[in-house]
DNA sequence: ATGTCGTATCGCATACGA
């Protein structure tokens, strides 16, 4: 069972990189954040023209999420992160596919710091981690998969001052994604990739792309069972070379399951 | 401050978020 994440940066902009990688890849599980979709924009008949069910939870202009299913429709568990019922933002979705629980998360970007934004980010996180407390004490197999806005260790960033003051890569930020870890969670990418050097996101601005100036923001967590099931990670760092790209490359894991 | 995108809007240019 194949796993990816992908900031989609504008779903409908994006319909015809999606469905190149679609093919290409064929991703079991697809992750999908950015939509910058409504609940009625969301192009549902085209996804499943090519093989894919999907849930999805909309909002004009920004964030946006969804979980595609090859062949199948995920079973949805959630479409908000528990904990504060006045946040609207279209940001977690969580639905059953194939007998594994799928988190489909876009956290806040959180700049400019300081300021309102980047309390939301701190707050939302929070959210997350005690939301994921709950998901591991049910011992059911789940993967916790998205943007998560966070470049987790400085080796997960090429050399640089310029993100000196930018959110992601503040030590409380990294501190919220070391609590995530320290609840058990597998960081699917470095547990198969411990010395690697791996970028999922590089900025439109300033040749970021061609220099290789990248941040690892996309991660994919899992449960103590699956993590044992896991067999391969990686990124697709060929979709952001493409013509009309997002910024964030597809990244995945493969299971035994 | 800037760079580059995508989106929305009392639109052919600007503001905002990332």
């Amino acid at each position: 069972m194949k796993i990816a994440t992908f900031n989609i940066n504008g779903i409908n902009r994006r319909l015809p990189n999606l469905m190149a990688w679609l093919a290409d890849a064929a991703p079991d599980v697809v992750c999908l954040q950015e939509l910058k979709a409504t609940d009625r924009q969301f192009p549902a008949t085209a996804l499943a023209d090519a093989g894919y069910g999907a849930v999805w939870r909309g909002e004009s202009s920004w964030n946006g999420v969804a979980i595609l299913a090859r062949g199948m429709e995920p079973i949805l568990t959630r479409d908000e992160l528990p904990g504060n019922p006045d946040d609207k933002q279209a940001r977690y979705i969580e639905a059953a596919v194939n007998g594994v629980l799928i988190a489909c998360l876009y956290a806040p970007n959180g700049n400019p710091r300081p300021g309102p934004k980047f309390d939301y980010k701190m707050a939302w996180t929070e959210r997350l981690i005690a939301h994921a407390a709950e998901l591991w004490a049910t011992d059911l197999p789940v993967a916790l998969v998205g943007d998560y806005n966070i470049v987790p260790e400085p080796r997960d960033i090429y050399e640089t001052t310029s993100y000196r003051d930018n959110a992601l890569v503040q030590p409380e930020s990294r501190a919220l994604f070391a609590r995530l870890l320290v609840q058990g969670w597998t960081d699917a990418i470095r547990a198969k990739h411990p010395d690697e050097t791996i970028y999922t996101f590089w900025d439109y601005m300033r040749n970021r792309w061609p220099r290789n100036a990248g941040l690892r923001l996309d991660h994919l967590l899992l449960s103590h069972d699956l993590a044992r099931k896991l067999k391969a990670s990686g990124v697709d760092r060929d979709v952001r070379a493409a013509p009309g790209a997002s910024d964030h490359a597809p990244a995945w894991m493969e299971l035994r399951v």
